[in-house]
DNA sequence: AATGAATGAGGGTTCATTCAT
DNA sequence: AATGAATGAACCCTCATTCAT
């Protein structure tokens, strides 16, 4: 009963996105990935070195291209001087753009990084990320001379957009839905904070 | 080498309350939990029943509370009428006397609830939440015969509103923090949904 | 060091099968019976989803024979006619036939049935067929309408067939010789039955 | 809270008795019995040294009692030359009689010894009895000269003597009842023997 | 390429027993 | 006399992983 070999692994790729999304990396369950999948635990190991290979392997590529475009795109700090300008419509057509670059590099993969990943080596991924947000966040309260908002409150708000995120990209598969999603939730979300820190 | 039995039952409930929201419910094993109480698992079998008794006695408290205080205070309801009022100031006041009657009931209890009940009989609870608030949104958009923001996209913000809220409990013991930040937060999201529905 | 598949899952159950018998169900330790079957815990559970399959495994096939045979053959109603035939001899004439029905539907399974079942779906099914037998005793002592055994006594006999079959069935595993060994018993058992009520 | 001294032991004696009956030994627990004594686990160990001496206490005199009888009184030969005639009538005279001497013997205590103790002491306390009739009627059939009747059949009759008269206590409290149950028991028994053999 | 037998650590839980109070 | 906290071994069961076939 043998299976051209792209197919078996295929289906034990499937099989195993599922399974960490559902239950995140440490409860999924080999013996579960491999019935779904329709074959053996012992075949499993054929074709992965074991559960954290199979993990890296749904998430490896994106994860490296994510990186590189943090990098190379700068992308994390393009978002900021969004807030120097004050015209909702004018920022639509900024996001806009800014999506075409951002939504091939945010996909399933990222999704099992940010949120399924604790147990493997990407584990605290979303913590880093969140990170920069808040450093970002925290600056601009600083430049505008802020005080009614406490500092720790950057983290919280920096929390909340890589929550939104994720949410979007766990609940719908559609590029397209994603991407009008995002940028709705971005608005939405600058929007929140520059009303909170007097900007708007 | 007897301990007084508060203290123990204590430590055990410490104990389990750090591993219920490091782990979850699920994952959390008793063997560590009554390790870092420093005691030993049969001793554990004197203080509670089982594992979900563990939970209960972390949650039963505020969980009752917490329903009786929608029931009679009809909480949820009340945050709509603020989105009738175009005044952030004024909202501030109404929030900072909503905050007195919530945040007794929204303490580590909840969260427990809301984010490690997987495998309980409180799993499902936040969904439940969500789904009220997501209610009251669609509502509003209909109300504002808006056209723009698709419906699906109010359950992305309900779950980002309870999923903020949770955020702040978590990582906030300190009452009068928690109420500063919720309130931050809620105005944080209400400026942004009432940006994004175009009622500002 | 693997053993051919059959091999050991026969080890299991004649192991299990032993200590069932020694312990009964709930008794049973499977550390015990892997131990003796020279296998480990983890193993067990490749051959069984758990201590009740394995013993449903030793007693199924049994059972179900078991209950066909006395759906169709009318079996517990037969042994009654014989006491209206008051010669021994003849009696074993039918007895005979009678054996030759009813051997291979009595074997260790029934064993392990009416007498290690506690904790099982099967636990009560000794009492049940107590209860049958009882019943038709006591029709006989009505319609003798016997004055000097009472009712009462008629649970103790009905127990003591009962009981007479399984200690031959525990006691002897080759079905010539339980063949045998039950015709004497019934024999036996008729023989006392009769000289009490009379009938002899 | 303390309670006559007496009274307390009286009333985990009473539920251990209870508790060993339904249970038998091993699986007897002690928790269960102190609940239902109404006292704690602390306070059994006040009154017995382990789980074992409450065992010892609860058949130890009728233990020591029975084996003095039987010493004394070789009760265990008399039954045999019961087997030397014929007469049921004239049996029933002599095991009024036997009776008299014997239920004084066989109690409650009997019975845990009988069919509780594995795991304890008295464990095969039944074998033994049981071998011994099984030599007497051994005797009887070299006796006799039989033929037909094989010697291991010997010992499934002794069993169903002893297995008979345990029932027979476990079912009913009343001296009364037990004592015209047994007597009724034996005749039937000896109905059945001396039938089987050829002496009736 | 595929199977599943074998292992051992760890999961939650129950138990008899000890002993400080 | 009475309490119940503490212990540790044993219970059934699940898991990821290895490896002979």
């Amino acid at each position: 009963m043998q299976v051209k070999k792209d197919e078996m692994k295929n289906a034990i790729l499937k099989s195993g996105e599922k399974e960490f999304l559902e239950k995140g990396y440490e409860k999924a369950s080999i013996r579960k990935i491999v019935k779904q999948a329709g074959t053996t635990i012992g075949n499993f190991y054929n074709y992965f070195a074991n559960k954290e290979a199979l993990f890296e392997e749904l998430v490896n590529e994106e994860y490296h291209e994510f990186i590189s475009f943090i990098q190379h795109h700068n992308t994390v700090e393009r978002p900021d001087y969004l807030w120097d300008i004050p015209n909702p419509t004018l920022w639509r057509t900024i996001l806009s753009e800014l999506m075409d670059d951002m939504i091939p590099h945010f996909g399933t993969g990222m999704v099992l990084i940010l949120d399924s990943s604790k147990g493997t080596k990407y584990e605290g991924s979303k913590e880093k990320i969140i990170e920069i947000i808040k450093d970002h966040f925290i600056e601009h309260l600083e430049k505008l001379n802020n005080k009614d908002i406490p500092l720790g409150f950057a983290e919280v708000i920096a929390i909340q957009l890589a929550e939104g995120l994720i949410t979007i990209l766990k609940k719908y598969d559609d590029p397209k839905v994603r991407r009008e999603y995002i940028m709705h939730y971005i608005t939405f979300y600058m929007l929140g904070t520059m009303g909170l820190i007097g900007g708007l």
